[in-house]
DNA sequence: TCCACTTAAGCAACGCTGTTGCCAAAGTGC
DNA sequence: GCACTTTGGCAACAGCGTTGCTTAAGTGGA
């Protein structure tokens, strides 16, 4: 058997057949029932939002049903004629394992199919001290995760550690002061030593992908920035998780906002980083904070971004003067965007929600996301 | 009749069915004829590079060639049984126009099912005298242009434009200068001028997509920069163009890579636009140079982009200094991005090849990609 | 109280997709 | 000249969403 066997979709063989074409339906209808959330849909709602005739979806809902994924739950009010019944997704039908390894904790969660946390622990750990420490310390948290949950169906782990990394190998390329984890198959030793399909992502990433879920609208564009003892970014473009074709794409950090500015641990000057860190270091929380304002000005220019996320330790200590500069940097270039009547309001700021575990809910939705649909379209509200 | 029919897969309803499942893997055959150019491919190598069966090949190339789209071309030499077939494209089967309305010049190409140019046309241009006036020079020049050509089975008109605008609606936003033209339905206007579903894009968007399928490999990611009037980018991402919620991605020219810096036009401080233009106007290539390389570095670094192609009038005026330039910015970067296994050489970089032709050749690649599969597959050389 | 109407959802037959099993065609090489 | 390999078509097939129709379950006016 082989160590990873998570779906994926598409990516190797882009030829689709009739197998494809059902779990790309079903997908599509996992993802309307999960964004429905506690409300439900009904079958003609997702027949509409779908494209599909309401039989098709009374077929693939029916197929739900008789996996334990969907649940009838109650009817609406009628309208004029026999009352829809409501559909519901079964939280508890299935669980991921999400696991945030940072360089000095790890963060474990196992989380049910709408992404929501039913366990959590925390441990210490000693990333540089070595795989095999790492490996111990993952397999005895996830076994009291595991434990004390009575979670059925457990799909896989998904794992987010700072990079760089690649997602598709699943090795890590660098650990800061630890060499020796160069090349290090990070993610087919997890999956070994647990047993369970296992995915690996860079941790802002993960949570990109995280927040992406708890967004209200599903598609567009959004950027998360993270800011703790490096800085980077993770990048959710037209509704879908932006990786770059070696994982590398969110290096924020060295984004150059000051030519022959001041030098930088990288190497080079003037760094979004170098600038951030130092003004932090120095108590300068609007110099810091207007850094980063200005890197996220040009990352929603240059991407047309929506929405401006933040998170991270030093971030999360100090979040009202990094909230503020940053919005204050967005609206100074929303109004330079006027003139004509492509003039719009400037783009939001806010806290990314979740704090401390956003990464780990993440890496858990890392496992979770392909069941729904890469794209998960909007759903109004009727 | 609408007066954009042009085929517009899966974006407003995600369900597939039969028909979408046999256009999806039409497209996805076709992609793979186009790319393998005059050489062809075989259905065998076809079904492998689909992962379809060679039945299912044999099916989709019969009904290409009944349409005229495809044809057999000779035979490979026998590897110990039966040789193979070898299959190309029909590159005239079908024709698609490229309009690049630019502020003083229009420029309009024919381009075959290959994306080639079979025919094309300039004329001088007065964009702020008002709509009237262009949409009579463009159907004026588009009639000489397909009276010219045999060209049966013209699919669209593609039309290429400096933004900002929106391209699902095909509206323009605001046209530096001429107010006028603010909120103007262009795509419709010369869809009912001329005949022709039509697509509208900015210029830059449309070079990039043109480049995209001049490429070597097809999957990947690149950035097209265009230094003219003014400074702007392409992004292919995944080998997918990226236009963002609003086409309002690759807003180049106010990234901000210098705090404080000189002021702009747009009433913020240290745009690369500014700093290049400025260095342009005093003579000072190096320094121009250099800042579109920063600029260029920083946009490799944020999306892991493999390619950095350059093109506009200023760029072609003096080709070496600005290769030369970003090149230093990308080998500077490069150098830092060293220590473990993730070690790489620079991003290349290259002048756009098409010339001053690369943006209305893309128009027309607006009209054709649709046909040939949003994400074309790398079809390997054996 | 009844009945016409509306809306929701299932059953059965169907068309069309790619797949499977089999066979013919057309070469190579001993 | 024969065994073998490789290519590609023919025919039957399974399974997808679709269509046409029927049943279920309400509302609302006469």
């Amino acid at each position: 058997m082989s160590s990873n066997d998570l779906p994926s979709l598409g990516a190797g063989s882009p030829g689709a057949n009739l197998p494809a074409l059902r779990g790309h339906n079903t997908a599509l209808v996992l993802g309307l029932l999960r964004a429905a959330g506690g409300e439900g849909v009904s079958r003609l709602e997702l027949a509409a939002h779908t494209g599909l005739t309401p039989q098709a979806v009374s077929k693939i809902t029916a197929r739900l049903r008789s996996e334990g994924l969907a649940a009838e739950a109650g009817r609406r009010a009628s309208t004029g004629g026999k009352p829809a019944t409501v559909l519901r997704l079964v939280p508890g039908a299935r669980h991921a394992v999400g696991l945030h390894l940072d360089r000095d904790e790890l963060t474990a969660v196992l989380a049910d199919l709408t992404g929501r946390a039913v366990a959590e622990r925390r441990a210490p750990l000693a990333f540089e001290a070595g795989a095999e420490q790492v490996l111990t310390t993952v397999e005895r948290e996830v076994a009291a995760l595991l434990a004390a949950a009575d979670g059925p169906g457990v799909l896989g782990v998904g794992v987010a550690c700072p990079g760089p990394l690649d997602h598709t190998t699943g090795v890590l390329h660098r650990v800061t002061g630890a060499p020796r984890w160069d090349g290090f198959p990070l993610r087919d030793a997890v999956a070994a030593r647990l047993g369970l399909p296992a995915v690996l992502d860079k941790d802002t990433n993960a949570a990109a992908l995280g927040l992406d879920r708890a967004r209200p609208d599903g598609t567009g564009s959004f950027g998360y920035l993270h800011l703790g003892t490096g800085l980077g970014a993770g990048l959710v473009l037209d509704g879908t998780l932006y990786r770059g074709p070696r994982t590398g794409a969110g290096e924020f950090g060295h984004q150059i906002v000051q030519l022959d500015g001041p030098r930088c641990d990288c190497g080079r000057q003037g760094c979004i980083e170098a600038l951030c860190l130092a003004a932090v270091a120095g108590g300068d929380l609007p110099g810091a904070a207007r850094a980063l304002g200005v890197g996220a000005a040009n990352l929603v220019e240059l991407l047309d971004i929506d929405q401006v996320l933040l998170g991270g330790r030093t971030v999360l200590a100090y979040p009202e003067p990094f909230l503020g500069g940053v919005a204050r940097e967005l609206a100074a270039q929303a109004r330079t965007r006027g003139g004509g009547s492509g003039a719009r309001p400037a783009v939001s700021v806010a806290l990314a929600p979740g704090g401390a575990r956003a990464v780990a809910d993440g890496a858990a939705e890392l496992v979770l996301a392909p069941l729904f649909g890469a794209r998960r379209p909007a759903l109004r509200p009727r």
